[in-house]
DNA sequence: TGGTTTTTGTAGCGATCGGCACGGAATCCG
DNA sequence: CGGATTCCGTGCCGATCGCTACAAAAACCA
C-alpha cells in the first residue's frame, strides 16, 4: 500500500543526523528547538510531526549514535581473542572516535546530558543507564574470559570493569577539554600498561584450584585479586 | 568608617554556600534564578546587589569550592613525602569527597558546567581552565619528585599526570552515576596498582646517566618511559 | 529630626523556551 | 476531476528565562 497524502520534503535520516551532532556538541538542554530546526532545515511542526518531541528526538539520536559510533566498541569486545586484546582494542578505537573529525569530541552517551534541570532529569538517567549498559558489557566480556581460561578466576572483574569504564569516561572529558589524540593515546597506553598489575593470568596448565590458591598465597602478588572482597551491590553503577 | 545605609538582612556566606550546592548538583544553566533565590531565601534584587549576576555568583561559588573542598587535594600533593604517596592520598581524599554526605556527588569543577549553550560557553571554558590547573599542579608535583630523586628522570610525567587526571575525572562521573564508595575505592586501588608499571624508580645510588640509559635499553621494561616521545603541545589539556 | 545611603519586596521587563492551531499545498485513490 | 490524506510554513500560545525599575524601609551622619 503506497503512502497517502503529501510526501515528506526532507530526508528524515539526514535531519536526525544533524540533530545528533547538535545534541552531542551542546547537550540536551543547551540545544534549543530553534538550534535544531535551523540545523535540520525544517520548521518546528515538521520536527514534531516526524519525531514527536524534543526528548523523543534526543532518544532517537542516542539510538543512532549507538548504532553507528558505538558499534565499533561492541564489535571489538566480541571479536578480540583475549580480554586484554578486547580492552586494548576498545580503548584504541575509543580514542580514535573521541578526536575523530567531522563530529564533536568525546562520547555522546557520556557528554550528552550531564547537566539537567529537575524536570528533565529522566533524560540524564536515560544516558546514565546506557553508560551502565556499557559497563555491564565490559564486565560480561571479562567474565567470558574467565570461562575461556583466558583470565584467572581470581581476577576481580568488577573492579577491572569499573577501572576501564573510568578510563573511558575520563578520556571523554579530556577530549572535550581539548586533549590531543597523542595525549589520549598515551593515557590508553598507561591504562593498558596497568593490565598486568590488575588481571591475573590463569595457571599455565592443569594445575588444581587448590594449587592455584597456594601459588596465590605464596607468590609476590603481581595482581589484585578479589580475596575477602564482597561482591558489588546490584545497583552499583559499575 | 562604619557602613552606611540599611544593613544586609541575610548571611552572604551562607547564601553563597547554598548557591554552590545548587550549581554543584545541577550545573550552571540547569540552575535557574528561581531555584537560586528559593534556596538562598532572598529575592532576586538582593542576589544581584550582593553578587552582580548569575555568572558572577557561579564563579564565586567555584572559588568557595576551591577554597574548601579543593584544599585537601592541594595539601595532599604538597605534603606527601613521595610522588606515589601524593597521588595515592589525592585519590583517596577525592573518593571521600566524591561520595561524602551533605553535598552532591562528584567534583563541582568537573560537573558544574559541562553542557552549556553557545552564549554561556565562557562558563564552561572557565571550569575547563580550572581543570587544566589541576592537571598542571599534578604534573608539577611529579616534576618535583624527579628533582628530589624520588622519580626517575626517565618517567613520562606528562602521560602520568594525564592518566591520573583521567582517573579523577572518570571517578567524578561514576560518582554522579551512583557508584558506591567501595567501587570508587577499588578504582583508585587499580589506578595505584598501576603505579609500578608507569613510574620508573630512580637508579639506586650514583649510577651515571649513561648507565641508567643502558639499563633502560636492556631490561624487560617494567615502566613506560618517554623515549622517543615528543613533548606535549603547550595548549594540550593535560 | 532631616538628609543620605543602601537594602528590601513587589511587580514586571523583553526575550526565549518547548510546543501547537490552522489553513494552504502536495500527493494519493477512485 | 473530486475527495481524502498528509505535510508544510506562518504565526502564536502560556510559561519561564535572566534581570531590573521603583518606592518603601532601615540604617547612618549632621
Amino acid at each position: 500500500m503506497a503512502v497517502r497524502g503529501r510526501p515528506r520534503s526532507f530526508d528524515r535520516d539526514a535531519a536526525l543526523a544533524r540533530a545528533m551532532h547538535l545534541f552531542w556538541e551542546r547537550g540536551y538542554e543547551a540545544t534549543s528547538l530553534a538550534d535544531l530546526t535551523a540545523a535540520m532545515e525544517i520548521n518546528s511542526p515538521s520536527l514534531y510531526a516526524a519525531f514527536g518531541s524534543k526528548e523523543a528526538l534526543f532518544r532517537e539520536a542516542v539510538g543512532l549514535y549507538a548504532a553507528t559510533e558505538g558499534a565499533g566498541s561492541r564489535e571489538a569486545l566480541a571479536a578480540a581473542p583475549t580480554a586484554k586484546d578486547a580492552v586494548a582494542t576498545m580503548l584504541r578505537r575509543a580514542v580514535a572516535r573521541f578526536v575523530g573529525s567531522g563530529h564533536p569530541t568525546g562520547c555522546f552517551v557520556v557528554l550528552g546530558a550531564l547537566n539537567c534541570s529537575a524536570e528533565n532529569d529522566a533524560v540524564r538517567r536515560y544516558l546514565a543507564e546506557r553508560r551502565r549498559a556499557v559497563a555491564r558489557a565490559l564486565r560480561a566480556r571479562l567474565a567470558r574470559a574467565i570461562t575461556e581460561g583466558d583470565l584467572s578466576a581470581d581476577t576481580d572483574i568488577d573492579a577491572l570493569a569499573a577501572f576501564y569504564v573510568t578510563i573511558l569516561n575520563g578520556m571523554s572529558l579530556q577530549a572535550r577539554d581539548g586533549a590531543t589524540r597523542r595525549t589520549l593515546d598515551r593515557i590508553a597506553d598507561c591504562a593498558m600498561a596497568a593490565w598486568g598489575s590488575l588481571a591475573a593470568s590463569p595457571a599455565r596448565s592443569r594445575t588444581t584450584s587448590s594449587a592455584r590458591a597456594a601459588r596465590r598465597r605464596s607468590a609476590k602478588p603481581p595482581s589484585i585479586s578479589r580475596d575477602r572482597r564482597k561482591p558489588a551491590a546490584p545497583d552499583d553503577t559499575s
